[in-house]
DNA sequence: CTATCGGTGGCACTGGGTGTCAAGTAGTGC
DNA sequence: GCACTACTTGACACCCAGTGCCACCGATAG
């Protein structure tokens, strides 16, 4: 029995079927809207059945959101390798950064998340997508958190509040990206963005009965 | 030509029509669970026709997320409301009160709507809808705080960060709400909420250049 | 050559949501 | 009583998202 994630044939001639529905998915949505293009439109332009397409992804809003979520999902891993006396709002940061950097690591590629990330926030049935799998972000999150400062998750609100500020600051960079920001800029709206969370991230410990 | 937000009789009825559909449609669903309820069940409860169901709520979902945001649509007014010399912290907590205290102000509908918040957080697609409502007081709210500190919205990242921590703190306080809790303990949560992202809503403005 | 296995397409079906139209129900003027 | 108007309702047809089912096809193992 192959396992689903090795490198065999079937497994690479099924990520060449999901690019093309993901891409020709992409170009429509992109430049007609979102509720302006069926499934059947896109599966036409792919050449594939209606059925196929969902096959590969749950939803037509899956594969909009899968294209951001699928490079952002190393926030975590990341923020378990920062050392463990860094500040949270630094570990965070760099938390954080990994799926921007990834976006820039290819100009072209960063253009078209550039364009993703404009079509979910400007369309409501998207946006809700997007901070819902945000949602499983933020516990993963949190729970990393509450591990780094040996808080129990379940009566201390920072670890997911905490999370949660963190992934602001990530909205508050995408809802200010422009068209022609270069990495740098990018890495200046990230700072910016965590400045204003940083004194809540890395306040000290509150007294637990503050009311 | 008559107001649409009048009391005419008129108006009268058609509020009687939308509680006896939204009753109908929170006890099922409440009970059943979201996707076991099709709005023909809904519908078939409240003795009426599908087509008036949707004449009266845009979506199944919208028929519990409009039951809580209802009742805190009037966050903003209150914020706006607040002394201007008040903290960003303290003007924002009584202002994210009224939903909690409107709730509180009669038991039985409190148990509802605690009820109403499980089925939403429980449920990803209500929960979806939710954030998405949330983004409408989000950007009200930053709108107001910016209107506050005389700050530009479009450039300055705190107003709409600021918006999202106290949303924040509400989701959080939502998310720990218990069977038991009385008014008191819903008050101590918010405290607590609020304690975490107070370092942060009322820190000093930050140096524009930050990078 | 055949059995099997994974992928595919066709097809019917459920369910959410909309447009349209005929019918019913008030209120108003005559 | 009668016509006119405004508003609401229900029925019907329709579109589209998403699922279950089955037959087919190509590759591979025996």
């Amino acid at each position: 029995m192959r396992s689903r994630a090795d490198n065999s044939l079937a497994e690479r001639k099924r990520q060449l079927v999901a690019d093309e529905l993901r891409d020709a998915a992409l170009m429509l949505l992109a430049t007609k809207g979102f509720d302006l293009v069926t499934v059947d439109d896109i599966v036409a332009a792919a050449g594939m059945s209606r059925r196929t397409f969902f096959r590969y992804f749950a939803s037509k809003e899956d594969v909009v959101v899968r294209f951001l979520a699928d490079t952002s999902a190393d926030i975590i891993t990341e923020l378990a390798a920062r050392p463990p006396a860094e500040p949270p709002s630094v570990a965070l940061r760099h938390a954080l950064w990994v799926p921007l950097a990834a976006c820039n690591d290819h100009p072209e590629h960063s253009e078209r998340a550039r364009v993703v990330v404009r079509l979910i926030l400007d369309t409501p049935a998207l946006h809700a997508r997007w901070l819902e799998r945000q949602i499983e972000w933020r516990t993963e999150l949190a729970a990393e958190l509450a591990n780094r400062r040996r808080l129990d998750p379940h009566t201390d609100p920072y670890p997911r509040m905490a999370a949660g500020m963190a992934l602001l600051a990530l909205d508050t960079v995408l809802q200010r990206w422009q068209p022609g920001d270069d990495e740098q800029h990018l890495a200046e709206l990230m700072d910016q963005a965590f400045a204003v969370v940083a004194p809540a991230l890395d306040a000290p410990a509150a007294s637990p009965a503050a009311g």
